[in-house]
DNA sequence: TTGTATGCGTTATCAA
DNA sequence: TTGATAACGCATACAA
């Protein structure tokens, strides 16, 4: 069995004093002699006295925990931007509770419910692929909880979002492709009800525009499940059915990049040579597969520590919602490496 | 401000009854009349009242939370390991609260306590590289603290551990590099301190040992930080140093191989005609490097879940610690790709 | 069938 | 300088 953690009435028990003596001591309130503090805690050492967070959160109606919610916890960027939240939660004294929602809009509402019980302060949320209408975030909006939204964020009025400039990386990206000589390019493009998605589409196509080139709808395919395989296929068929095919592909992650250049390759093509290939996220893997994938590197961890701070601040009440320019958009950053400099 | 919760008074102050009366026709307790249920679920309904977790908490001394303690999220394992966790907890009815050490002992013992002071209802840790000694751990144990341990577990009495079979993956994938044709067979091994990196490199010798095939310490070279860039390192100097070079090589984890990938690639080598590699976890990355790298398979997401429902059970009191077989230990799986087939 | 009293651990308020 | 009491929201033993 558990053995019972020492409260504060078992110290005030041990020294004939009461129950608030005790608390007041603990917490060096003023009028209590120095030595009682002093035997106080002495006591509370000894019996390895801790305070019991959860009668705390009852009294204060604060739980200094945050929840959250988020589509896959398997996903590269997704645990980065945990790993952010965490370490601002950690270093200012909040809990994290954490839930996936596996893209599913069930999940996200249970979700929610369950974390309303347990009383957070505040939520973090990135939402599902299923979520199309945000009611359910619109009702904690009202009740005034504190939320903040990231990567994938709803249109909301009040809502606070923090989100990288997907349209600027992408065009960044665009251009350095056109920089760099290549006449035709691709884009293999994401999930169209996801607006990251469609403000690199956007980025690319003015790249496009700003040099003076055609946009050619054909060359712009939707890879909707953002798997390699996936992306292997489509380009393995982009590069079949065009005499005029594409010398250069941007794509909408690093995953569908890497499928790409696996088709590239499998059809004799040499990268960067042949084909010019740029991914987006800048993972782990841009290193690894040979040649090395230039990409759009996304601030991750920034997000999720940017995205904490600001939830706590608004817990703190050290800000409102309002006061918070809407989105914060951190800046991507293009990361060149051999599978796009066809030019030294 | 946050608009207040309705609570179980609310309700009865709406219907002229008592607080009791409302706590039992919530939970259908037998002795209320079916007219008095009725009612007081309309009313629930309509003022939207959910209970308070955090005032049963209290009640009951059971948080039904469990404290996740792992040395990064930012890891393809450790993310998979989380969402199995989550997976089990959730649907079970359990909140998991994470944090991560960064590898740090001090982290690991604060993290205990914050948790501790949360009324957890358990542990799940896999501890730090810095953890050398046990004590905190033991004083958990000694205290019946519910905890189980999984991938880099403890040597400690009545420790429930889960871990991946990495003597027999190790041991496997060797065997497999010699019935490949590959005689000299360097391993780039882990740090020493790692329990699963010892047993790797063990089923590696065994199975040198076991096709009578000379083990050569010089070609058991340590890749510490198990980076690409420092087994790419490390590599290349085992490559130039030796006349007799190694033909293929086994590697720690799916990183070091793919650095070893790259320096072999960068002197020449054909991989798999030249140089057999085989990795160990089988991340994503195995399908995307060039070849496809062959690796040992680790069940991730199946210790997570299968951790978590040990911990739950140990809670719930459907089994105790000493009737777990410690440890527990899931199954890997050689996973064949190009990296290390020479012949068809 | 319903109500009253009590306690989970803590702290704020008021009293001594 | 210290103590008694009430309250946070809920569940339960006991009474009615």
């Amino acid at each position: 069995m558990k053995i019972g953690q020492a409260t504060i009435k078992d110290i005030a028990r041990e020294l004939n004093l009461s129950a608030s003596t005790i608390s007041r001591a603990l917490k060096d309130y003023p009028g209590i002699s120095d030595e009682t503090k002093k035997k106080v805690k002495e006591v509370a050492e000894k019996l390895n006295y801790r305070p019991n967070a959860i009668a705390l959160s009852l009294r204060k109606s604060r739980s200094y925990t945050i929840g959250v919610i988020i589509p896959e916890v398997v996903h590269f960027f997704f645990s980065t931007v945990i790993s952010g939240i965490e370490e601002v939660a950690f270093s200012r004294g909040y809990n994290v509770i954490l839930t996936q929602t596996n893209e599913k809009l069930e999940r996200e509402k249970s979700s929610i419910n369950t974390m309303l019980s347990n009383q957070i302060d505040g939520f973090m949320i990135s939402f599902s692929k299923e979520t199309s209408d945000f009611d359910h975030f619109s009702q904690l909006l009202e009740q005034n909880y504190p939320i903040v939204f990231f990567d994938r964020v709803p249109d909301l009025d009040g809502a606070v979002n923090v989100i990288v400039d997907d349209y600027q990386g992408a065009y960044d990206a665009t251009k350095h492709l056109i920089e760099q000589g290549y006449n035709t390019i691709a884009h293999l493009a994401g999930p169209k009800n996801l607006k990251i998605c469609i403000e690199r589409e956007r980025g690319y196509r003015d790249a496009l525009k700003a040099h003076q080139m055609p946009i050619r709808e054909e060359f712009i395919l939707e890879c909707a499940d953002g798997t390699p395989e996936h992306s292997k296929e489509i380009t393995r068929k982009l590069i079949a059915n065009f005499a005029d095919k594409p010398d250069a592909i941007f794509a909408n992650n690093d995953m569908v990049a890497a499928g790409a250049m696996m088709a590239c390759k499998e059809a004799g093509l040499r990268i960067p040579e042949d084909v010019g290939i740029v991914g987006f996220s800048d993972w782990q893997i841009c290193t690894l597969v040979d040649p090395s994938l230039s990409s759009v590197y996304q601030p991750g961890f920034q997000i999720g520590s940017k995205a904490t701070e600001l939830l706590l601040d608004m817990i703190e009440k050290k800000i409102s919602a309002d006061q918070i320019q809407s989105p914060v958009v951190l800046n991507t950053k293009l990361i060149m490496r051999k599978s796009s400099k066809k030019r030294e």
